[in-house]
RNA sequence: GCGGAUGUGGCGGAAUUGGUAGACGCGCUAGACUUAGGAUCUAGUGCCGCAAGGCGUGGGGGUUCGAGUCCCUUCAUCCGCACCA
């Protein structure tokens, strides 16, 4: 019989891995690019067939490369540390490492099944010590390095500390988490060593902080807010509770404003890019100080609508802020001290669900504000965040309807201070809501009255600036992202602690491996695994990080690696890297929108800063590839019977729905005999048919095991092979989409294959091409599809370049053309796609290197020339009928040809057209 | 609530700048060859209609000789963020 798929794939999967077909090297010569595909984490369920359809389009995309001559960089790796393995770990003993081994091997046979063109050679494993090194070392540079305003870059600190010995840090401009203390060079140089050890920390782009986390007193560790749910774990259900704690932090706030400007320039998808830009959260506006009115502290808010100082009414502070208990009178201190225990007891559900309900107590205080004077009486809510600006704000309930409704709610006043054009201003007694648009004038606002919003803004702050009672001022969502987890499966710290301060260990300790432990649980104590290792100290005794780094550590700069990962003396060579320079196409999921895409972002451009890096971003162009969802089958079970109702009988009964296997199902209609043997219980049902057949419903669901709708590719590709996978899943629709798998149209695209393999072949299955000069039909034909192919896949339009290859083999085959050359510009344009049996075809054609350095043909414009146009000839936009024309007529003589025709006659009925429309090689219309 | 995306046959989808809507494939219908087929081949297949013809890209409106494509408006679904000062 025809093509032997089996044979012909193992035998080139085994060429190309005995003659490292895809060993990149650096080549000066040859123009570079790198494709990546986000790399996976090795989980023990294995790929489904979602999996591979982004590896399949970089795939594909880098084949394509190659053959335009680029020297390609295409690696693949594993995204090795991960909960589940020390799930699993803490559950039955095994060690996280010898599970995500066995997880990796098995994923390797996987992805080689499908005929990947990675570089093995390049393979990197992030809880590999030899790869994890470069993580911890890129640790250590952040812990010796702090963040220069001025030059706006990360710097070394040994810099700043001669600089603190000569004068002290008053010309300092920092990113720091850091007051306004200044100190001389004389403090400095006085100081202890431990005081001077916590005056740098603050400094560093690593540093510890205290903060607030959802500890689980009963796993022993530190949470996600989304592991949280109703106030209790996810995972077992355990209660969880707020507590401070010191964690390690890495200062990415310090590049809120590159991080934003970067995106500018990179080819992402918008809807992406904008999440990055909620994410960094920039807001302009200003810092305003108010002192208390009794107290004498200063208060510093911020607002984006300076404009609206003279509307401020009264003020509102988060229950968690600093002052608030120091200012509270004595007449309201227990008021105040109930509701701040009631607000930071409650869960973050509660308040979220809660939005509609206004609380908050007064503090008995009150403030200046700083433009008029006023008294203004400062309350406590939890409307305002702790997190987020200063943990203050003005309250101008007239144009913020949040304030407004408090103020509402309290019976406090609110006054209008901007107004709209032509709008006669009325007492705000009667307003449903606050004006909050930035567009009016300004009244009741002394020396700003009259002026546009936006010219008040600027106004208002310069006269802050000059009377130092504020400033303009940019705010960033963006917060620090905490470093530290208490587990055991991920990169220990290269961090030992001397008088209760964090000390780095030298680059020569590293990498610093993980220990044994004898159990992977947290000490009885609380404190994290690590805890548990013997000896876990430094030569001279002093006591390691037990926390570990979270899973984004490993990956965040696992791109640059790849350039280089064999080397054992440096992250990567700076040839290497000034040769690849950054990744030219990233392909992967959108859930790393925000997070392993922001962090990857910052980790490469603190690289750059010290000097390592050559680019400022990482990834050039990214797309993120649609998930594949799963298509669930359903039988009906008439309720409390083993009987089943076929789909468009089950109303006449009270059915309960449930998931069958989708192995069981064809075309939708169940296997009767082989539901019986599914499942014990199903031994002896019984089935209500529609015409003699069972008919299941569907639906479009989440691939998943508990619905038994997962398609494994490992299956396919037994009865299909894998290029006809591989051609199944981008046929199946634009890249970017979520699309269900419907495993019935993958039979489309194995008839293509056989096809293609016909080509080539007599009806007695025997290699057969002629040397005979191909026609004009034929060149038309190849032609057409070389241009096709091109532009689509330049344009990543792999769906559409799978039907652009099925026309042509079809016209082919109408041809019965077997003539060589059109042949093997067809094999060179199928290979990227499908490239065992390219190869196969490109031996058979004479070869003997592989078809992965062939020439990717070019087209010739010439072979594309019609001779004729069939036009279509509308009437008022309809279109009538056409009309073959020769394609160099002129519009005149058109006219002419169409006006006599027989069918234009008959449609005008005599009348005299109004105008007619002719768009040369396009439509003839004609306006009657 | 804010932000983003998507709506085209029974299904997945195509239509690159406004120019024959439904390419390609699945499914379906009929037929051929077969002992048989879930193999292969041929023809058909947007909807309504016997036909002539009419209607069709979520709905409504507009610009245009001409709109799936541009503008306004509205609805639905999905995703992200969610008291962000």
């Amino acid at each position: 019989m025809g093509y032997n798929f089996v044979e012909t794939e193992n035998k080139w999967q085994k060429f190309w891995a005995k003659n490292k077909t895809f060993k990149a090297a650096i080549d000066h010569s040859k123009p570079k690019y790198y494709v990546l595909d986000m790399f996976p984490y090795p989980s023990g369920s294995g790929l489904h067939v979602g999996h591979p359809l982004g590896y399949i389009a970089s795939d594909i995309y880098a084949r394509y490369k190659r053959l335009k001559g680029f020297n390609v960089l295409h690696p693949m790796g594993f995204d090795a540390y991960g909960l589940p393995a020390e799930q699993y770990a803490i559950q039955t003993g095994t060690h996280p490492s010898v599970t995500t081994q066995k997880n990796i091997v098995r994923y390797r046979k996987q992805l080689d099944k499908i005929g990947f063109s990675f570089d093995w050679d390049r393979e990197v494993s992030t809880s590999d010590p030899f790869y994890y090194k470069w993580t911890q070392w890129t640790f250590l540079q952040l812990f010796r390095s702090w963040y220069n305003n001025k030059t706006n870059k990360a710097e070394p600190v040994t810099g700043l500390i001669s600089e603190f010995e000569k004068n002290g840090n008053q010309n300092i401009d920092a990113f720091c988490s850091f007051g306004d203390e200044i100190f001389t060079a004389s403090d400095w140089i006085t100081m202890p060593e431990k005081q001077q050890q916590e005056v740098l920390i603050n400094y560093r782009m690593a540093y510890l902080s205290e903060t607030m986390v959802n500890w689980c007193p009963a796993l022993g560790t530190v949470l996600a807010n989304d592991e949280v749910k109703d106030g209790y774990s996810e995972r077992g259900g355990h209660p969880v509770e707020k507590k401070m704690m010191k964690q390690w932090f890495l200062r990415i706030t310090a590049y809120s404003q590159r991080l934003l400007d970067g995106l500018e320039k990179l080819d992402w998808p918008e809807s992406l890019k904008e999440m990055q830009r909620n994410w960094i959260g920039r807001s302009e506006g200003a810092a305003v100080f108010f002192k208390t009115d009794a107290t004498g502290d200063t208060l510093e808010v911020f607002t984006t609508r300076p404009d609206t100082l003279f509307g401020a009414t009264f003020m509102v502070l988060a229950p968690e802020h600093e002052l608030l208990e120091k200012i509270t009178t004595s007449g309201h201190q227990k008021e105040v001290l109930d509701y701040v225990s009631w607000a930071k007891n409650r869960s973050e559900r509660d308040r979220i669900a809660d939005v509609k309900n206004i609380t908050g107590v007064f503090t008995g205080a009150y403030s200046i504000n700083p433009v008029n004077d006023q008294k203004i009486p400062i309350w406590v809510a939890d409307y305002v965040l702790a997190g987020y600006g200063t943990g203050a704000i003005m309250a101008v309930p007239g144009h913020d309807s949040r304030d407004f409704a408090f103020a509402r709610h309290f019976n406090l006043p609110i006054l209008q201070v901007v107004t709209r054009e032509d709008e006669v201003p009325e007492d705000p007694k009667h307003w449903d809501d606050s004006f909050d648009a930035k567009d009016g004038k300004m009244i009741n606002s002394g020396f700003i009255n009259g002026l546009e919003v936006k010219d008040a803004i600027m106004a208002i702050t310069k006269k802050l600036e000059e009377e130092g009672k504020g400033f303009g001022s940019i705010n960033y969502r963006l917060r620090d992202a905490i470093f530290s987890r208490q587990r055991y499966w991920g990169e220990p710290f290269p961090i030992y602690y001397k008088n209760g301060m964090p000390y780095p260990m030298s680059e020569s300790d590293l990498p610093l491996e993980l220990p044994e432990v004898d159990k992977y649980l947290p000490t009885e104590s609380g404190e994290p695994p690590l805890a548990r290792a013997k000896n876990w100290k430094t030569k001279d005794g002093y006591s390691i990080e037990t926390n570990t780094m979270p899973g984004f550590a490993g990956s965040s700069g696992y791109y640059l690696r790849y350039m280089d990962p064999t080397n054992d003396k440096a992250y990567f060579s700076k040839e290497a890297n000034e040769y690849w320079r950054n990744v030219d196409l990233y392909i992967g999921g959108d859930e790393h929108s925000v997070g392993h895409l922001i962090y990857s972002r910052f980790w490469n451009k603190f690289l750059y800063d010290i000097g390592l890096a050559c680019e400022g971003e990482p990834f050039r162009k990214l797309i993120n590839q649609g998930k594949i969802q799963g298509r669930s089958s359903f039988v009906y079970r008439i309720k409390g019977t083993n009987k089943f109702v076929s789909y468009n009988l089950r109303n006449s009964y009270e059915t309960a729905r449930q998931h069958v296997d989708i192995n069981l199902v064809d075309n939708d209609v169940l296997d009767i005999q082989a539901f019986r043997n599914w499942q014990p219980d199903l031994a002896d049902a019984e089935f209500i048919l529609e015409e003699g057949k069972y008919v299941c419903g569907w639906e479009i669901e989440k691939m998943s095991k508990s619905k038994h709708n997962v398609q494994n590719p490992d299956e396919l590709i037994k009865q299909y092979g894998a290029d006809t996978l591989r051609l199944y899943e981008m046929f199946l629709g634009p890249l970017e989409y979520h699309k269900p798998w419907d495993t019935k149209g993958i039979e489309g695209v194995f008839r293509f294959i056989k096809k293609l393999w016909k080509l080539y072949h007599d009806n007695q299955n025997r290699f057969y091409v002629s040397d005979d000069d191909p026609d004009e039909k034929e060149l038309k034909v190849i032609h057409r599809t070389i241009k096709r192919v091109e532009e689509d896949i330049n344009r990543f339009s792999f769906n559409t370049v799978v039907s652009t290859l099925m026309i042509c083999v079809n016209d082919l085959a109408e041809l019965k053309c077997h003539k060589r050359s059109v042949l093997e510009t067809l094999a060179v344009l199928v290979s990227s796609y499908a490239p065992h049996i390219a190869e196969e075809l490109w031996q058979l054609l004479g070869h003997n290197e592989s078809i992965t350095y062939a020439t990717f043909p070019v087209y010739n414009e010439q072979y594309l020339k019609e001779d004729s146009i069939k036009y279509p000839v509308s009437f008022n936009g309809k279109v009538r009928f056409t009309l073959e024309l020769p394609a160099d007529m002129t519009i005149s003589d058109i006219e002419k040809i169409v006006l006599a025709d027989k069918q234009t006659q008959k449609r005008l009925q005599g009348k005299e057209p109004r105008k007619v429309i002719i768009v040369p090689k396009r439509i003839i219309n004609i306006v009657v």
